[in-house]
DNA sequence: GTCTATAGCATGATAGAC
DNA sequence: GTCTATCATGCTATAGAC
C-alpha cells in the first residue's frame, strides 16, 4: 500500500517552501531579491495564481492584469520575480520539474522486484499529478505553446519517465516475470492512461470516481498485459495478439 | 482488415465536398451565399486554413489577418462566412462531428460478433483520426477554451464514442466473451490510448511507429484485458486484479 | 521601494471607397 | 462584390511620481 494520499499531500506541501527557495536561485540571476522569506512567498504566490487563472482558461488568455490582481502585487514586482511573461513558464516548469522528479525516484528506490517496483510507480504518477493538478495540467496544454527550448525539456521530461517505465519492464522480462513485447510501445500507452486521470478531470469527478479505484484499475489491466504465465498459457495470449 | 488507410482517406476526402455543403446550409441563417459552389470552396478553404494556423499554435494566437492571408480572402469576406471569431470554432466543430459520426458507425454496422465489433472500432477511430489529425488535435485542445454551449457538446460527443465501445463490450459480457470488468472505466482508458495517438505525434513519428502496428498493439493489451479464459484461468486473473 | 500612468502595439470588427 | 482604411479595445512592458 507504501503511502496513503494524504501523507503525500503532506510531502507536497513540505517540499514547495524549499523548492521555492531552490527556484528562486535558479532565476535570481535577473532578479534584485531581498528578504528571502517575502520574495520565496511571492514566487510561491505567483506560481500558484499563474497555475489557477490559467487554467481556468489558457496561459496567452491570462493578462499580467489578472495575475497582478490576484497576488496582490503591483505590475513592476511582478517585473521584478519575472523577466517577461514567458519566463513566467519557465519558471512554473522548473518548479514542477523538481517537486515531480524527487518524489517519484524518492518512492521506487528502495524496492526491487520489478512488479512491485512497477506497482509503485504507477500509483505514485497517479498521486503526483493528484496533489500537483494544477501544474501537471498546465504543463500539458501549455507545451504546444512553450518557446523552442522550453519545449524541448518538456518532451525530454515526458521521455524521462518512459524511460524509467521502461527500465523496470525490461528487468521484468530478463528475470522472466513479464512477457516479451516492446516495452516501449507498452509504456506509451501506460503513460496515456496516467495522464488521462488529470486530463479528464471533469469526466471521473462527475462518476466520482475514487483515485485509489483508478490506480488498481490500471495496475490490472497492465499486469494481465505484462504478467507472462504458464507456458501454455503463453500460446493463448499469443493467439490473441495475432 | 476491413479497409486499408487509403481507401480511408478516400472516403474522406469525397465526404468533403458534400460536408462543405451541409455545414454551409446548417450556418447560412446568417450567410449571404450566392454562388454555391464557391462558396463551398470558400468554406473548406477557411477550415483547412484555421486548422493549419491554429495548430501551429493555437486558436487564441491565431489572427483573423493570418487567415485571411492565408485563404486569400478578404476580411470583410471572411465575415461573411462566420460572425465572429468563436462562431469559427463551431463551424469546425459540426465539420468534424459529422464526418467522423458518419464513418464510424457506417464502418461497425454490419458486424456482429462483439470480439469483433470491438476490433473494428478501434482500428477506425485511429484512422479516422490518422486522416483528420488536423480536426481531431484540434477538437482536443481547444475544447477548454470553447463557450459553455460549445464545450457541453464536444464533451457529450466523447461520451457518446464512449457509450458506442461501452455497448459493445456489455454486449460480449452477456455472451460470456467478455470478463466481469466495469465497462465505463475499460473504455475511458481505452479511449485514452486512441487519443495518444494524435495528441503525442512528435513522439510516434519520431520512433517511425506504424498505424498498423499501433492499431494491432492497442486491440492486443484490449483483448487481453477483457477476454476471459478458461474458468481456471479466471481464478489467476482474479488474483493479479487483485 | 510601491504604485500609478502611459507608451507602443496588435487585435477583432466594420464602414466606406472602388 | 472586393478590398482597403480605420476605430475602439486590451495587451505587455516601462517610466516616472510618490
Amino acid at each position: 500500500m507504501s503511502m496513503t494520499l494524504q501523507a503525500f499531500r503532506r510531502l507536497v506541501y513540505l517540499s514547495k517552501q524549499e523548492l521555492g527557495r531552490v527556484v528562486l536561485n535558479q532565476h535570481s540571476e535577473r532578479t534584485r531579491l531581498n528578504k528571502e522569506p517575502l520574495a520565496v512567498r511571492n514566487l510561491i504566490k505567483i506560481v500558484d495564481a499563474t497555475l489557477a487563472l490559467s487554467n481556468a482558461k489558457n496561459f496567452q488568455a491570462m493578462s499580467l492584469r489578472d495575475l497582478s490582481l490576484e497576488t496582490g502585487l503591483g505590475m513592476s514586482e511582478l517585473h521584478a520575480y519575472i523577466r517577461d511573461k514567458d519566463d513566467l513558464i519557465s519558471l512554473i516548469q522548473s518548479y514542477g520539474y523538481l517537486m515531480s522528479a524527487r518524489i517519484l525516484l524518492d518512492q521506487i528506490k528502495d524496492i526491487h522486484t520489478p512488479l512491485e517496483q512497477l506497482r509503485i510507480a504507477v500509483r505514485t504518477h497517479v498521486f503526483l499529478s493528484e496533489t500537483l493538478l494544477d501544474w501537471f495540467y498546465f504543463s500539458y496544454m501549455e507545451t504546444r505553446n512553450m518557446a523552442a527550448e522550453e519545449k524541448r525539456q518538456a518532451r525530454q521530461a515526458e521521455l524521462g519517465i518512459e524511460e524509467l517505465f521502461c527500465n523496470i519492464i525490461r528487468a521484468g522480462q530478463r528475470q522472466g516475470v513479464f512477457r516479451e513485447l516492446d516495452p516501449q510501445l507498452s509504456v506509451s500507452l501506460l503513460e496515456a492512461m496516467l495522464q488521462d486521470w488529470y486530463l479528464k478531470r471533469w469526466k471521473y469527478r462527475q462518476r466520482q470516481l475514487d483515485v485509489e479505484t483508478y490506480v488498481s484499475f490500471v495496475q490490472a489491466m497492465l499486469e494481465r498485459h505484462l504478467l507472462s504465465e504458464q507456458e501454455s498459457e503463453n500460446h493463448e495470449n499469443n493467439r490473441l495478439a495475432q
